[in-house]
DNA sequence: AATGAATGAGGCTTCATTCAT
DNA sequence: AATGAATGAAGCCTCATTCAT
């Protein structure tokens, strides 16, 4: 009663003029940089001030905590992960129709890497943020829209196997792709870990085709 | 202050060593549980006081900060992984003089899944502590430690791979690994999630020993 | 900017004034409630400006502070006390006229009373801002207007009361009157302790009276 | 799960040393004073830290939060209160033996005035932060246990009463005796102001004891 | 040696008020 | 004139670490 959930109904509001826009996006910029060398806890919200040049009154007026500004990071992450992982659909599917399965499992593989090197850095600090301890609902919701993803193009993959074991296999999946993202030294993407990956991920995606056509004929 | 008469000479020394041992023990027992489900920034050392019932004095007598606790942690483990590691070694050994070098491929990767689902919990706690941002030099050290001991047991599977080679594939081996160590839950070790990893390193390892026959023929 | 040819001289004005007086009226009345369930202190400005739908620049142009806004709280407050304790003076005037003191001190505690319990809520408001610590000056005066005007209704009551006597009583009398507009809930007026505090003021402008009889009869 | 209820288990404990009860004991009487002149929500713990020359981490080692404080000063009180209460009660007992009823209310009255009065200051801010907005349980439960004595006492009075009868007189009783415990300008306790409340009290009490026995007689 | 107390920098957040479009 | 954005002092509180008994 006396907690109104929104005393002043500012906090967290989204910016209407230019500057605001502006503002939001230094902020965000900042921060990526600094979750991505300093990891969420050690972020602190002094931090993203400064380094965005924005005072920290300024920083609350659009985020009204630290969660807020990972959470909109984790939005935005969410949504070019989302598209990238459609777009390797599509060319899985193209791809698809003109070759064989085992084609198709390598092809996927070298897209998967590709794509999430592709967005080391900028957008990786993401995954990062998705594993921080007392994930709240909306980030949850994140995490589980990746692995809904993961899932529904390891379905393509491989069309007869069951739900149960497509969602374990993108859960194994999304790890590793996460180890792609975050390069061990947290700087430069390392060509030749990326081809170990891609090797890994093809080694891995093959088999399981293969076993999976086995299944299939015998049955 | 003055009650005991101190009949033998002995007293005073071993007892007190002996409580030393036990609340070195019991701190370490509780932070190992306190770092595993807060994560390392999040738990303080008047927790760990409370959590091993130990003075917050008597907490820094023995353990002057909490990257003390920490890297003590890390020691235990590494320890732990290291003796594991060559256990792993030893049967891969074994097993290698006997068998193809598939066979042998498909039984490191078992074991190394097995080995690290079997030390879930109390001591996965480590590889959280080892990612942790701002790696001091004992924590580095400690994580080339382990991927010297990864490095080594590939070189005994692909024994004509350069060591570039060997230390990239370690990498990518410890984060797959990590990802066995540290179920996303956080909790119960998913028996079809671990077949998942068993299968990855499985299918992966094949793979590079295959590749690395194929080019020793060739040459 | 340009759409208005302002066919007649007169728009502009008018309307602004008309919008400028809703405006102060809906902040009047937003900041009434607040202060009201909330306290002084925790009101805050961001949160009158949201109650009121005005945006908060809005707000400081037509209060210049936080301040400003309770002092008109209280001066709109002030004005209706003082106005009707006009009236329960004119009753008590032309009832004292026609009845004995005794009765008229009966019924002027009765109409007090009443008059408190009627503006509870609405202007009780003014109670509590008049109490916050650190009165300023424009407070204190409303304060000291206050208590003139019981002064002056005791004065009529008892006509040959020393000042000095009367301005006692009326610092008693409006701490009384206070408990009769806060009721102790915050919410209704609760009409058992309205009888109580009616009997409460009865007795002792009763016995007031009395004394004041005696002395002058013995005089 | 995560919100262990007292994760560092040491906040707010009692100290266990001298020097704790010290602390405590300065923190307190700083505090008073500092309630006393600037009301509850004015008052910062950092000032209470200044004030009794603690710092900030030692003041929240004895009291979590400023409503801790404010607990503390307002048990200390309730304390004293009861205790002054009773004292009030055997008074009034002894002397309503040998007195008519009257003669009781008239001592009641003062001994109660009295009572207050002597209280003014040191303990007299609990008054006025058991009004504070927002009554946790604690202060509602201290409120509850002020007004109970109240209600007793007036028992005694009139015996012939009926419960929501002395509830209600009690609330109005509080309300004045509030009064005078707090002294309008917050210092000294204007002896005359005394006398009229005493004698506010004394014509009260009377007429109540009054209307209370022809209700008797009459039934 | 064991333990409670002390310390203070630093983190998060709020809010009155001013600025600029 | 109207409105959103900007500002920064100040409040609350935590916690690693050191002190003193």
């Amino acid at each position: 009663m006396t907690d109104s959930p929104s005393p002043t109904a500012l906090r967290g509001a989204a910016p209407k003029r230019q500057r605001g826009h502006d503002r939001v996006a230094a902020i965000l910029q900042a921060s990526t940089a600094l979750f991505l060398d300093q990891g969420y806890e050690a972020v602190t919200m002094t931090g993203i001030a400064a380094a965005s040049q924005t005072a920290i009154g300024s920083l609350y007026r659009f985020f009204p905590s630290k969660e807020a500004v990972a959470d909109a990071l984790l939005r935005q992450y969410t949504e070019s992960l989302g598209a990238g992982l459609a777009r390797v659909h599509a060319h899985a599917g193209e791809a698809g129709g003109s070759m064989g399965a085992a084609a198709s499992a390598h092809s996927l593989a070298d897209a998967l890497v590709d794509f999430m090197a592709s967005l080391h850095a900028e957008r990786g600090v993401a995954l990062a943020l998705v594993d921080a301890r007392g994930l709240d609902d909306s980030r949850r919701a994140l995490r589980a829209a990746m692995l809904d993803n993961l899932q529904t193009l390891l379905g393509t993959l491989l069309p007869g196997a069951a739900d149960a074991r497509l969602q374990t296999m993108a859960l194994a999946l999304l790890h590793v792709l996460k180890g792609v993202a975050q390069m061990p030294d947290g700087s430069a993407p390392a060509p030749a870990l990326l081809d170990e990956y891609r090797s890994m991920l093809r080694a891995y995606l093959n088999t399981s085709v293969e076993q999976s056509l086995e299944t299939t004929k015998c049955a």
